[in-house]
DNA sequence: CCGAAGATTTGGAACGTTCCAATATCCCTC
DNA sequence: GAGGGATATTGGAACGTTCCAAATCTTCGG
């Protein structure tokens, strides 16, 4: 466009409508929508003068206004209960992808683990009739306040953890397995007293990992101590809490799975504080491989996930049953632990 | 609610309207609005029979609706170039705060740097009607494609990245004495040979973070060497490639200030792979201090920005606007170099 | 050159809200 | 108990689009 014809530029304030670009094109509004939707219907050469006419004019289509008459919304959400916390992040990030090129446009909300506001978000997304919701639900939320949102009419799928007692579509790594075999791993290290630090019993994705590293003890004949599972915020100060409580014990443990990669990062945090090092005095494991993990200090051994590839997963799943296909979707991404250096099974790098 | 009476259980599938509310209140469509509204102009009685009504019919208010003949807005736009840089998702979780307690949902949109995509998303942004617009600009941006939307009637705030000739509301750290004091840092410690690695000279922060590098090479009587600052995506892969450019060259650097910490922690990797460590091989800092950065090996030197607040500010400011105040922002925020390890000007940390 | 079939276009109602001007109701005062 | 100002309520138009049934235009066989 060039300079002098900025659009907008010399009408009065108010907005231009397809009323305006049909008088312009010398049509019937009908017809401008028509256009305006890619309808077959209409003739290429009206097209074209109506296209020209949009061009023109400046014209801005107004999604509310169609979304108001047809029902259909791309309007879809996205609610994180850590946007902090790069996991999530990347989450969000795969997510945002899948529905970006599908032409869907994402509210995001960041809960902050707090059912509260999880509770108003979910309120003002419905309000603005979105065409699906994707959401890792905030610790302590009822099945039931998700529930009569599933009754609203649009799909609802929830990425990372479950709800007791909720059949909804769900995407989420396999948990049990990724920490068992993490556990295993640091029993074949030789530790005997493993410590589970981070998240709470009552959130799916810990009720699974403690399980899988609660399994691992048991075929391993290791009786567990309640006193190693320590619960906290999923979140470094978590892991910083965690280490210290532990660490003051009079049987402290040799080593540690943590609920995910950031708790660990706390953990690391905390042994430092002590001029302790992960991989030498303490067998360290995170959960989720964040891409910071391969650069701590030392570099973290943890359970790999695919987090970008489940976002873009959750996504198509959603998209898939807005368009119809009432199928639910429980997918379990695989995982795989990745040896580096916190668990101590390498030397520890070091610089010197 | 009991489980017997779940709304939109019984009554057709069709939605419950202020007017259902109306009629089963005994009241007028208009009514509800004000009720829907909080005027103050009904009478305490009749308001409470309204609630119960929505409460027993499971009203959900349709914000299309109201914001088509009403024309206000609660949707603001957020757009990002890279969300997987802690440093942006933490700038949007900044925003996000003060957007959600305000009552505004945002949209997001992640352009991994792309213009056609940031073309797209704003496009698609603004046919929802938005009521105001956050963007950090993606590489490439012209200021014509901003500057029409800015003539769009919403406000429009750049975050992070400024553009040529254009006048709108910014908020950014102050990128040149941070840059500059790191530089000055580095020169402190006896470098002369310092780099400049990662971002394009075309992005305003890399011009400016250059500039107050060169500046503070220029106060050190030394004479800059084109050939170390080498540009590059601001990743990690940007990182690593630049580290491994400079180390083939006849006489390599022997210290670099990144454009960011993720670059540096792409510099972090490219050294390990060849058995060097930043601090005692090489000194090495980086910009943002990102909440890994005092996690990695070494822990990073870098220039502290408060991110999260930077957002909060951006926020606000363009929630100022959209109220009605025209007066542009333009923040700059304040920042501190934090001395870690990774310039060698502590020992560094060693496990063993 | 008429009529039918197909292709294209169209006017008006509808979506669910808010706004506005007008009406209805209330409470006092004289 | 009538008048008047405040207080509450209301019907209908409007926002910008899509949908639908109907109208118009083309084309073509006979």
């Amino acid at each position: 466009m060039s300079l002098g014809e900025m659009p907008n530029a010399g009408g009065g304030s108010s907005r231009v409508t397809v009323i305006d670009i049909a008088r312009h094109a010398g049509v019937s509004k009908s017809t401008v929508s028509l256009v305006l939707q890619g309808s077959p219907l209409v003739k290429a050469e009206t097209r074209e003068r109506v296209l020209s006419s949009i061009e023109a004019l400046g014209y801005v289509y107004n999604r509310g206004a169609a979304n108001l008459r047809s029902a259909r919304s791309n309007i879809v959400g996205m609610v994180i209960n850590d946007l902090a916390n790069p996991f999530f992040a990347e989450l969000a990030v795969g997510i945002e992808r899948v529905f970006q090129t599908a032409g869907y446009i994402p509210f995001i909300a960041n809960t902050t683990e707090s059912p509260t506001r999880q509770g108003e978000v979910l309120r003002s997304m419905s309000e603005h009739d979105i065409a699906g919701l994707i959401i890792c639900p905030a610790r302590g939320t009822r099945a039931a306040e998700i529930e009569s949102f599933a009754s609203r009419g649009f799909p609802i799928l929830l990425a990372m953890r479950r709800l007791a007692g909720l059949r909804v579509s769900s995407v989420a790594p396999d948990n049990f397995r990724g920490a068992r075999r993490a556990t295993e791993h640091l029993i074949g290290l030789g530790h005997r007293r493993i410590a589970f630090f981070g998240g709470y019993a009552d959130m799916s994705a810990q009720a699974e990992r403690s399980g899988g590293y609660l399994a691992a003890l048991d075929a391993a004949g290791i009786v567990p101590d309640r006193a190693l599972i320590v619960e906290g915020p999923p979140n470094r100060e978590g892991g910083l809490a965690a280490i210290d409580r532990v660490l003051d014990m009079a049987e402290p443990p040799s080593a540690a799975l943590c609920f995910n990669d950031v708790v660990a990062f706390g953990v690391l945090d905390g042994l430092e504080r002590r001029r302790l090092a992960a991989g030498r005095d303490f067998g360290l494991v995170g959960f989720d491989d964040v891409r910071e993990a391969r650069h701590t200090n030392p570099a973290l051994t943890t359970v790999h996930v695919d987090t970008l590839a489940l976002g873009e997963r959750a996504a198509h799943a959603v998209l898939r049953m807005i368009h119809g296909d009432t199928r639910p979707e429980e997918h379990i991404g695989e995982v795989q632990l990745v040896v580096r250096e916190s668990c101590g099974a390498k030397e520890v790098r070091r610089p010197s």
